[in-house]
DNA sequence: TTGTACGCGTTATCAC
DNA sequence: GTGATAACGCGTACAA
């Protein structure tokens, strides 16, 4: 006999709660979804039937006959990179406070293994966010004509994006750093395709061309310690006295090759991060940046909820373009420019080693 | 008319390519789950079809006709503490090299999120791995009952389970110290729950007490930056002249809240670290033990991958319980204990006023 | 307010 | 080698 509601093995359906409670499944099913269609009375019971049997809605036919999944997914470009793992954490509270799982991955900073993991979860979730992306436009708005997507400091015409502008603040640290009396700063970039770093750079550019000089602009591919520990001889070399860096990690990296040079810092060199990733818990604590990376997680994901949302509604998507502020923050890594008496430079050695 | 071939809206099905290749959908299905029961040639007309029309599976079909999902999940207890997201990171690539999809969660170190958390991915995913879960051990069991399960730091028997022993490389840490001198040290403990703050603490005071001394012991709570530099004050208060810190960020409150006290490290004072998350970025480089988090993600996975297979191979499960073992990586910021000429008790005066 | 019946897209079990 | 056909569990018109 195949007896639907039977009391065969497998975790409880909703023909099972049914052939119990005595209902029909629909009403099951309803209890759940629409239970102001249905006598509270019935509806109790069959909630507690629920719980007395350990019902788990199925979600994977749940989901073939609705459409929707309830997952989203956010693909950044390395999760051990400081800056996302807040940006990943406020990503996955706002999904989760909505009801939402999230699917993480990692491209490792490849535009293809991007692609390759978009694919592999559009099948499965009902909107993507996509943090730093590097891949080419038409990239990405062949994957937005597949799903909803949002862009995280990626500016792309027509696809929703959060954006940490940080320009301002850029020219502010170059401003900071001319106020010191720095003629020559050196900015050591971020990946070349990233947004972030071609508006860091061209803004520090702007900026120190205000002040009347030329920055130093030092390529440097991957965000990384090592990057910036090999960016210090060049910098050096170009006789400047203070750096910028794309983020806190290369900025590091630079403090880490002035102290095996024995360059103070602040004293004889001045060092300028960005995202605020380890100003806190390095020393001498750092001179930054100020990203709202959590923030920008957080407000991705509302957005894509509220597309999702809409696009339900039947409504049509507006070009939406957030961007969120970030502002200088001056701790101890930034002072006045080396002057040519030898007290100063000294004093500041001393501070440099502690 | 009903066709299930018809060009009617929304992606391409099995049904729809079969009806342009003049196969039945059944055709369609094997040629790609099981190509060699199938000609040659037919398997090309199918994938070439399916190329041209773009089609891409119906996860959530596959899933309900076949029971398994493709997914796993990893849940840990805080995304942005450091020492996760290498093992994050290494447990995505993991799966992803077999296919599977990750899901992740944060439980902000809450077991009972942890608990609503693994419900909510229980439904869609073959198995889940657990980092330092502090939930107890019948909740553990319970979940690994429905689901396979694999925990990371943390040791519940009959669930496979990854380890990072840092035990021994704990007793050397002590060792280094007493070497250098040190009489009174600090242990500077993790969250209460945690295995690996219970195996820590337990490794410290066995070899303080080998030595001949009984470690300050300070119970922290979270692992956190905060919670390490508030701790100095006690450390110093107990007359200690080194301190082993739970884990690295802990560390590194500790060197602040030295350094903010004036007292130098290592000149005067010792820290080691664990996990080895920030060392090799902090200046002066902190020592440390270093831990094989990427390791224990990467084969917490492929151990759960493991499980499935030989689960839906009908095989039972053993008592699998991996151990990773750590070491003591020496770097600046320990250094011989203060002879007792230096004004010990002046600074433990200013200690005492702070 | 509730029950009936069908479809979602795929895989697996039979036949042929 | 290939084709019908029946599940898989749920949501939802439509009917009552």
């Amino acid at each position: 006999m195949s007896d639907t509601g039977g009391t065969g093995e497998g975790p409880p359906t909703i023909a099972k709660i049914a052939s119990v409670v005595g209902v029909s499944p629909a009403t099951v099913s309803r209890a759940f979804g629409h239970p102001e269609l249905l006598s509270p009375a019935t509806v109790e019971r069959v909630v507690s039937a629920a719980r007395e049997l350990g019902y788990t809605p199925n979600s994977a036919a749940r989901a073939l006959s609705t459409g929707r999944h309830g997952n989203i997914a956010l693909i950044v470009p390395d999760i051990a990179n400081p800056f996302f793992p807040p940006l990943i954490r406020a990503a996955q509270q706002a999904a989760d406070a909505a009801g939402f799982c999230v699917f993480l991955g990692d491209c490792g900073e490849r535009p293809a293994r991007e692609a390759t993991l978009a694919d592999k979860f559009a099948a499965q979730v009902d909107g993507l966010v996509l943090a730093s992306s590097r891949s080419p436009a038409d990239g990405i708005h062949a994957l937005a004509r597949r799903r909803p997507l949002v862009l995280v400091n990626r500016d792309v015409d027509g696809v929703p994006r959060v954006l940490i502008n940080t320009a301002g603040a850029m020219r502010d640290a170059v401003a900071h750093l001319a106020g010191l009396g720095h003629k020559k700063i050196a900015y050591v970039s971020g990946p070349a395709s990233s947004w972030s770093s071609q508006q860091r750079r061209k803004a520090v550019r702007q900026a120190a061309e205000q002040h009347g000089t030329q920055p130093l602009v030092l390529p440097a591919g991957e965000p990384t310690y090592a990057v910036g520990e090999k960016a210090v001889v060049k910098i050096l070399e170009g006789g400047c006295t203070a750096a910028v860096a794309f983020d806190d990690l290369v900025a590091q990296g630079i403090m880490a090759g002035l102290a095996s040079r024995g360059v103070a810092v602040p004293g004889q060199f001045s060092v300028v991060g960005c995202d605020d990733t380890l100003g806190a818990i390095t020393y001498p604590p750092l001179t930054t940046i100020a990203a709202p990376a959590a923030d920008a997680g957080r407000v991705a994901v509302e957005l894509l909820l509220r597309v999702l949302a809409s696009s339900s509604a039947g409504e049509r998507a507006r070009d939406d373009r957030y961007s969120l502020d970030s502002r200088l923050v001056v701790r101890a890594t930034t002072g006045p420019a080396p002057s040519s008496r030898s007290s100063r430079s000294s004093r500041a050695r001393r501070a440099g080693a502690q």
